[in-house]
DNA sequence: CCGAACGATAGAAATTTTCAATCGTTGTAT
DNA sequence: ATACAACGATTGAAAATTTCTATCGTTCGG
């Protein structure tokens, strides 16, 4: 049965038989039967039959969230079991929003210092695609914005807060300023990330309610190293995070202009499932995230 | 795979391959291969080898709980979408300490008037085999002492305050007086619970400290109902709950008398499972149990 | 030393699962 | 209106697995 809620979760996750069938190693018959077989089980349709697949049922919502949790515990089990007789072992599967990731290193570095045998992967990704991959079990910890828009169920660390300068050559406008205005900035033309990335639309927020008019990037990407790569040509310039502009490294091309009125802060930090106990992997991440977010502190 | 942490489960509960096959409805060849498969797929040795079952090895004890959690949730899924679908129905099964059986029919007869649909089973245990049931998944819930010995792991509801009357014949000794101490009960021939129940030690440490020598009852038994019966003739006592006499008629032939020096009390509550969300039929449960608790407390 | 109890093992039978092939429906483009 | 493509359901055969009966080997108690 447990396999027939993966199934479950591969459906909520694909919207589409065929691709869940695939993402599960299976074909798209023993998937569609899978289903059929939990909702016998069940005595419910969970899936909206239409043609195609239309969504769940209320019920299979239900069924869906407890997929969720006991497939995550039974996942989690095989791992603390292992990790009993082997130490930490295995695949570590974070998501960071790009202007975090430069971050990441800060957690997996130690990480790996104290659990060499741990292999971590770690995608790029927007805040939103970070909840809905920790809910559906593709991830085991993400780092995201912690204070912007609502987190959904999930139980999260802070680690830092993250504070907003303009990047720019010495030479351009603004460039010998000791600090510019959000206003001011709104005159620039920017390389910024796109707006499906929550970092833009914090900016994207701040420039409006300082400059009035809507922002025009000159140039987007999903990329914070083609953003930064282009502010190091010294003839583009971009608004970044202070510390992931340190970690970048400011050469003499760029510096890095504190940006008030107001001096805006949101807050970074893991995100990992609600689930009680984690498993060891990702436990093991969080306690390095509090060792971090309390060195980050002093 | 979730047949297989059945075995295991029923393994524990039974300490014995052929029963726990039997109790499974499999055969002993069958139980002894799912382990070795869960066995496998762990890459551990769950059960300590050796002619016949030793117990369990630190790995299995680990892997038992998440079993009972992983085997707990998937039955609380069925459970609730089949409530979705057709309100509350099925089995709810319930165990508690003989003194709180009386007070059951409280629990269930307001439960069954919102949920006609709900059939019920309740054993008499001890607060021990109440425990270890609720951890086995084999009672939905139980009643029994919060207060006095270890509960282990469980949420519990307390539900009314369990205080100790001498019954006896009007006509017998201490059977004229309006309170009697627990150093006269001592002197006392009693009908009183085996010592396997936990309010037979509770009322022997409170003769103990009272009066010095060791108790020995006239009469045990592990059936309060054989207990009344006896003092129900006017030629035995017994030291019972007040509650529980009343439930139980006091009748010409008897009467109760509280117990002071001390006024010992002890509390009963519901315990149900640490699981969250709980099996709708064990929430409604407690929802119960809270109603009749605040109606008590009146 | 014998016998009973217990769990492991082997091999056959039954059940379940899986897949390739195909069907029927629906939405879309022509 | 028609043809087509995408999608999920269905079918039937093959494969995998599970389960059972029968039996074995060990251990413990008398």
């Amino acid at each position: 049965m447990l396999d027939k809620l993966e199934y479950l979760i591969a459906l909520s996750r694909e919207q589409h038989f065929g691709r869940a069938a695939e993402s599960c190693g299976v074909t798209q018959p023993t998937l569609s039967a899978g289903i059929k077989q939990l909702e016998e089980m069940l005595g419910v349709l969970l899936v909206q039959r239409g043609s195609r697949f239309i969504g769940f049922t209320a019920e299979g919502e239900r069924t869906l969230d407890w997929a969720r949790r006991i497939v995550g515990d039974s996942r989690a089990m095989r791992e603390e079991i292992n990790a009993l007789r082997h130490g930490l072992t295995g695949q570590l599967r974070i998501a960071a929003i790009p202007t975090a990731l430069a971050m990441v290193a800060q957690l997996t570095t130690p990480y790996r210092a104290r659990h060499p045998d741990v292999r971590f992967t770690v995608w790029s990704r927007t805040s939103i695609e970070i909840l809905t991959q920790l809910e559906n079990l593709e991830i085991d910890a993400g780092v995201t914005y912690l204070d912007n828009e609502p987190l959904g169920r999930v139980n999260a660390v802070p680690l830092y807060q993250e504070r907003y300068q303009l990047l720019t050559a010495p030479d351009a406008a603004l460039g010998d300023r000791k600090r510019v205005t959000w206003k001011e900035v709104a005159q620039v033309p920017l390389c910024l990330l796109t707006p499906d990335m929550q970092n833009r639309r914090i900016i994207d927020g701040l420039l409006r309610s300082a400059g009035g008019a809507a922002v025009q990037p000159t140039l987007e990407s999903d990329s914070m190293i083609l953003l930064f790569a282009h502010v190091r040509t010294g003839r583009w310039a971009s608004v970044m995070p202070a510390r992931l502009a340190e970690t970048l490294g400011l050469t003499a091309t760029i510096r890095a202009i504190p940006i008030v009125e107001p001096e805006a802060v949101h807050t970074i930090g893991l995100v990992v499932p609600p689930r009680e106990p984690l498993t060891p992997l990702a436990a093991a991440l969080v306690a390095e995230a509090k060792r971090l977010a309390a060195g980050l502190a002093e």
